[in-house]
DNA sequence: CCCTAAACGAGACGGTACGTCTCGTCTTTAT
DNA sequence: ATAAAGACGAGACGTACCGTCTCGTTTAGGG
């Protein structure tokens, strides 16, 4: 049958330009100086066109992380055979990356997003979180199942505790040095690795 | 040798009203949910005594966790002799008491006003991570000279671990079972422990 | 040809909303009891849109003059042939009726308005003072022509003097009797009458 | 007997400095711009020292007629013989001076002044208002005994009128050319002569 | 090739909080 | 006791954003 569509249909460019808008507003004015009025000026839509598709500035946002956020491919752990390495190395590059303004300041206006709004801390979580973590875990599985790590630890803790790390460096903006970075895999990999 | 001060002096009757109405705003409306205007409502003062001496909102917030929080001494370690068991116990412990409502609130609102504001941050951190840290870096010290722990690991790499995974779990709102507690105090410990 | 028009025209009630809540609430509070805020709120009206379309208080009372004001019909002259007796009438007419409390009260703002703005001042003269004075003069030369007044007078210093004397007998709150009326009127009619 | 007063007198220097301030600043401000905390200033002096002597803002306006005014010699009338030149002057004069830039000023804020407040009207016009039509109606009185003015006129009805158009051209900021003024003057005459 | 209907930009609207200002009172120390 | 200094409670000010509501315009079907 027909898809019953009637009138004109959405634009997807307003729609990108919106998702866009928001990103580089939320880069370099903070998620509280980002404006629905501002948005709808930069991405040349009415605030109208916004509120019909989005309840409210959170969702848009929230919807950012799903479509154009690059954070998400940066920190995927690598699988080189070596788990130790592969964990020490994705800590590492994950510091480097996300200590760089532009995704520091999403990430912290995303942290805000997320303290606001259960829906968009699940959202955030199901996303950027969920993932890292899902990625973690298949890491230390690895190591688990090659024998490199000890079977009596839990994967997700090991995880938790990575990615933890790393947000809260983010979040009260304390850097990290790679040899904190080293520190800190040289410790949990001590927790992991099978004496 | 006067002490060379006229006029009224600030009222400190006043400056308490103030704080703690932020704080009891901030536990139950979150920090966006709280006003100027409302703190100065419950406090029985005039929004421009606010104003007067504290810059905004953020900097009411931030004077709050130098004067009226309980939270600090909630999460000061134990010193039993055995560390891994006093480590395990601060973690379970610390867990518990701010996943409970009021400070789990005050905490997200207080990681909001750090993620905004760079003054708030560092105050944040001075007043509460930075001896938090400290504590447990005793505590891993202790470990050391003790002989129970190794000699070779960061021991401030340590506690920025568990810091930082506990206040993730809080802004993330990711609940800990006391399991998780432990596996999480276990993870760490392996890789303090000497072998 | 399109009268190019775009967005959401300007709502003509809350327009008149405003202007007649701050009609009222200048009648029974005076100019300085008249609060933006207070306007809005009787209006069902926001303070943006206030603001939006006048700069300030002063501004909005001026416009009242130019929509509502039911002074400016109640002083128009007669015109029954004996001009001396219309004069006299018109006197007598106005000051009982811009004596009377509410329009004495608005007249008074005005007055305050008027002091403060030189814009407001000019357009409260061309609506309300320059068709008074119109109206009187149109009297003198009816007088004039008619043979009973002399030729040699200034018809709009006249009209002046009438004007002026009233407004700054309730600008003073100083009352007028009838008979003061008549004394003025008599004294003004021996200066314009023909010997 | 002692006269029984103790601890430190008045200073007169400061309540005169406070009025002066009161005056400098009604001049270039406007009685709105006035503000208590800026006469303090201006004065040297404290808030409360003001507050302890006068009521409030309008009573410190009062005083400034009583004291400091100068407006009120300027227009006191002359006594040649000729009443009828005595008054032209008077008009002229009066018209010259009081739009003089600082004297306007001063004379609308201080309309403004009694506008809103019944008690400044009262003052002023005891101060101001009264002295100035007694002397007008001494002039007139000197004319209907000189046999120059009838005797059937209201002496204080013609100074009402000649203040009143006065005072009305400077609120509504109309300015008068000398002939306008000779206008006026005739017309008065016109009334007041013996035929 | 029009007609209908939804989406669009613009922008006015009712609200709420902001941070500033002034008022008139209160509370100190200095004279 | 009076003065200057200045903090205080109260509340109006004018601005900024929020999310809703018209407007006139544009852009797709379906007839």
């Amino acid at each position: 049958m027909s898809p019953e569509r009637r009138g004109r249909p959405r634009s997807e460019a307003t729609r990108l330009a919106i998702l866009t808008a928001t990103r580089d507003l939320i880069v370099d004015r903070g998620y509280d100086g980002l404006t629905v009025t501002g948005i709808a000026e930069r991405a040349g839509a009415g605030v109208q066109t916004i509120y019909r598709w989005w309840p409210d500035k959170a969702a848009i946002v929230a919807e950012c992380v799903l479509d154009n956020l690059v954070v998400i491919d940066l920190i995927t752990a690598h699988d080189s055979g070596d788990v130790a390495a592969d964990l020490r190395a994705w800590l590492r590059e994950s510091y480097e990356r996300l200590s760089a303004q532009p995704a520091a300041a999403l990430f912290r206006a995303l942290a805000v997003a997320a303290s606001k709004d259960t829906a968009i801390a699940e959202r955030l979580d199901r996303q950027l979180g969920a993932p890292l973590r899902a990625a973690l875990e298949a890491l230390v599985a690895r190591g688990v199942d090659s024998g490199q790590f000890r079977n009596d630890i839990s994967a997700d803790a090991a995880a938790d505790i990575m990615v933890g790390t790393m947000m809260n460096s983010i979040i009260t903006r304390r850097t990290f040095s790679p040899t904190r970075a080293d520190d800190v895999a040289n410790l949990i990999l001590g927790g992991l690795r099978r004496q």
